[in-house]
DNA sequence: GACGGCGGCG
DNA sequence: CGCCGCCGTC
């Protein structure tokens, strides 16, 4: 049985995370890669340390913020950043689009938040308005779509290690999980969840909270969700913990979903 | 026979360079070890390291510059820091003068000097008349006296790689060779040259020149002046390359004296 | 509190 | 190139 796999890893540092990303491609090749938090201008994305892992780039990024890339096997059809939907800003370097034939991969770094009573807090809920207007202008339910990235929500309960103190985080909070929702509404399916129903199964573990990944203290906020018929061929996903693990890592591990051809 | 080994290393950041030096005195423990460049103020000195390597340390520093640093395995009998000749400044954090029984000890890290036109270089030239000074105040010619640290000189066309470029260069300058000598004239010897004469001996490689360790381009700046009946006890000396060949090396290597009891 | 980027420095 | 302090993020 043919497969492949995408996967997402918000690298916080591209550059900073090369060591990570040469050992962990150079073991275990994915066939997509969605980063976030490249934090590199254009000029300085390192395009010569995917070529050698035998990678194509699109990339789009700024100064010590934000930034998205998505590495592949084979040359996307199609590459476009940013919403494109007139509004400011149009953010670039937190969306980024690509088909391979009918496969449209979208890749966004949503917004944290800082919190609930900050202006960004409702930016984040528009930015998921503005997801699922894209989806609607760009993309059928009928076609493969995959919405991946650091999402920055953490749907459920299960998606958390501690629900209860976290009801009013930028993160957890009702409005932000029903923002989300509404945007899976248009016909994604979580693959994630799919095979992975567990307690305990995350994507994030604050640098701040001390043996964070030993203790398994952390949160499923980098999401896989596809539209029906790319979800019907999903067989595996899986959080890649290695990465956490290693020297100088970034505080995200990769997700990577793996599907029939 | 038994010896005592005195070291000096500029470690340019104590805290950073902590790995290297449990690991080095953990091997080849030396009896007394004098540091410059320690970067942190008194109250961030990691004093528990060195007790927990059997080693009593005494420490003058500030925030991001200098600072100096002596370890010792017997706890000295005297201790002070500074020029204490009424000149300001009294540079504490570059100056460490420790006694132990008839044996003196002085560790001083020398200002760089910037540039020739600098001022800073005329406080360079200063800074070893100011030594000589010291030396004849608190020192006999008749004891056991040793002036150790990052001297920020290579007194000769051997002790660097290209002597015809460096003629300008404030740590290479006939003038600040004078002052140097100068001070050893007081009555001290160069026992690192005394058992190293050869070419390519340095203690110091610039991190700017690539591959600089494994091209051996360096610089002799880091030195081991004894007094008449200390040399005569002299028996080796020597560079610990392997301290500038591991991960996060300072861009100095430590200077070890091997002297007869 | 532990990362990141940055500018200044040698 | 690798320190430092500084500041911003989460």
């Amino acid at each position: 049985m043919s497969i492949f796999k995408v996967a997402s890893f918000n690298v916080n540092s591209v550059k900073t995370r090369l060591p990570i990303l040469e050992r962990w491609l150079g073991e275990d090749p994915v066939d997509v890669l969605c980063l976030q938090e490249t934090k590199v201008q254009d000029p300085d994305f390192p395009v010569s340390a995917f070529r050698d892992l035998g990678y194509h780039v699109a990339f789009r990024g700024m100064k010590s913020y934000n930034g998205v890339a998505v590495a592949s096997r084979e040359e996307p059809d199609e590459v476009a950043f940013g919403f494109g939907d007139g509004e400011e800003p149009d953010d670039g370097p937190r969306v980024a689009r690509v088909r391979f034939g009918d496969l449209t991969v979208l890749n966004t770094y949503v917004p944290q938040g800082k919190a609930l009573e900050h202006p960004d807090f409702l930016y984040k809920l528009r930015f998921f308005e503005r997801v699922l207007a894209l989806l609607e202008r760009h993309c059928r339910e009928a076609d493969p779509v995959l919405w991946t990235g650091d999402l920055n929500v953490a749907p459920t309960d299960r998606d958390v290690t501690h629900p209860e103190n976290k009801r009013d985080h930028v993160c957890f909070h009702r409005d932000v999980q029903r923002a989300f929702r509404d945007v899976l509404s248009w016909g994604l399916e979580d693959v994630y969840r799919k095979h992975r129903p567990g307690d305990g199964e995350f994507s994030f573990w604050d640098y701040r909270v001390r043996d964070s990944l030993a203790r398994n203290i952390g949160w499923r906020i980098d999401h896989l969700l596809a539209s029906p018929p790319l979800a019907e061929r999903s067989v595996d996903a899986y959080a890649v913990r290695e990465l956490r693990a290693q020297e100088r890592p970034s505080d995200h591990t990769a997700v990577v979903g793996v599907f029939r051809r």
